[in-house]
DNA sequence: TGTTGATTTGACCATCTGGTCAAACTCACG
DNA sequence: CGTGAGTTTGACCAGATGGTCAAATCAACA
């Protein structure tokens, strides 16, 4: 293992490659679908090589996990209190969106992971997300009350935002069967946003 | 293998055994996380006295996914072109929302097939449910055009309707996290009923 | 009850897989 | 260069896993 001075510029290299190896493998096979030679491979390495930047399977997905969680929470996170409410939701929604759209493997990779149990992610949901979810809805319940923005269960109405909008890249084999050529999130956008703009309504 | 003539008393009674034992497992870990030796141990069975109804765990998953995919297909299947427009989608829509409620394994055996890319049911989807869709969402079309719902794109209608509903069995525990205590059915069946109403008015 | 087919099992096998290790190789720097 | 740290690898191991098989046991029916 390398020691914990300044990474080198091969560590870095390395480092890198065997992440993005294994995002693509994890989220394709799920943890247990995947195999340590496949990242390696595609990571370009001996699976001992690997074995020397990180020390076992579990802390490859544990750091990619972790090193993924901000980017995926993000969006949530830049939802202001001082903006226009509807706007602000709409634009969380879009951003949302273009995540799926832009990240499908690291959408994929948390689904995975969630849809099992999330054995390995359960204390950072607990902690992480469920301090940020309860932050923002509090802001949402300040609009609602204000009479800003239809009244709802807040917490549902993420739930819906975050079902939508994963949903293009969670399940984009069903979307694709079912839509043939055409590009599922042309479609997705429009509809989400008249979707919001008639539920939000006051 | 048992003959295929009539199925016996223990045929029936093991056959039925072990696909529930592999539900429980497929739907927990995976098609490449569940053992043979635990839907085995789970059904009551040695492991050969297992292989001895079915050839191979990838027969058994089959077998599971083909026989589900008609129950799973069947609130879908019940929309009626005859009925009221808003209430047969909201009926359906709370049909889909039950099935999340009482077959939660079942939809998380699916949706780990399809966060996988569906490498077991591709063609069965292809088929089947292509089928059943794009004759569901003629009804849909129809019902706009005579302006008794909103325009909306009925293929993001059908897949806002799965998402949604879905996505409480699927994600159960991230859904957990965030509500505590609260039943998660509870808040969601107003919720949905209200959004659609919203969107669907014409 | 005897016989025949259905059912069950212990022992076994080949392969896959995560992980180890010592030895070899490479790189950066004086 | 030369040297020491950083990097890479072939060979290997132990345990897990899907699957096989012949022999033993059981159930049902004549």
């Amino acid at each position: 293992m390398p020691k914990d001075r300044a990474p080198t510029r091969i560590q870095k290299k390395n480092r890198a490659a065997i992440l993005e190896a294994a995002l693509n493998v994890f989220s394709a096979h799920g943890f247990r679908g995947a195999t340590v030679d496949q990242i390696a491979t595609e990571a370009g390495l001996s699976k001992p090589n690997l074995l020397y930047y990180f020390p076992s399977k579990e802390a490859i997905h544990t750091a990619l996990l972790s090193g993924l969680l901000e980017t995926w929470l993000a969006p949530l996170h830049d939802l202001d209190a001082t903006g226009d409410p509807m706007e602000e939701i709409l634009s969380y929604i879009r951003r949302k969106l273009q995540m799926s759209r832009e990240f499908p493997r690291e959408s994929r990779l948390f689904a995975n992971e969630l849809v099992q149990g999330a054995p390995r992610i359960h204390s950072a949901l607990s902690h992480d997300l469920k301090v940020l979810v309860d932050e923002k809805t509090a802001i949402l319940t300040d609009w609602m009350d204000q009479g800003k923005i239809a009244k709802l269960h807040p917490y549902h109405l993420i739930f819906s935002i975050w079902a939508l909008t994963q949903h293009y890249a969670d399940f984009d084999i069903q979307v694709r069967v079912i839509l043939g050529d055409e590009d599922p999130y042309e479609g997705a956008e429009p509809f989400v946003d008249t979707l919001y703009r008639k539920l939000l309504r006051p």
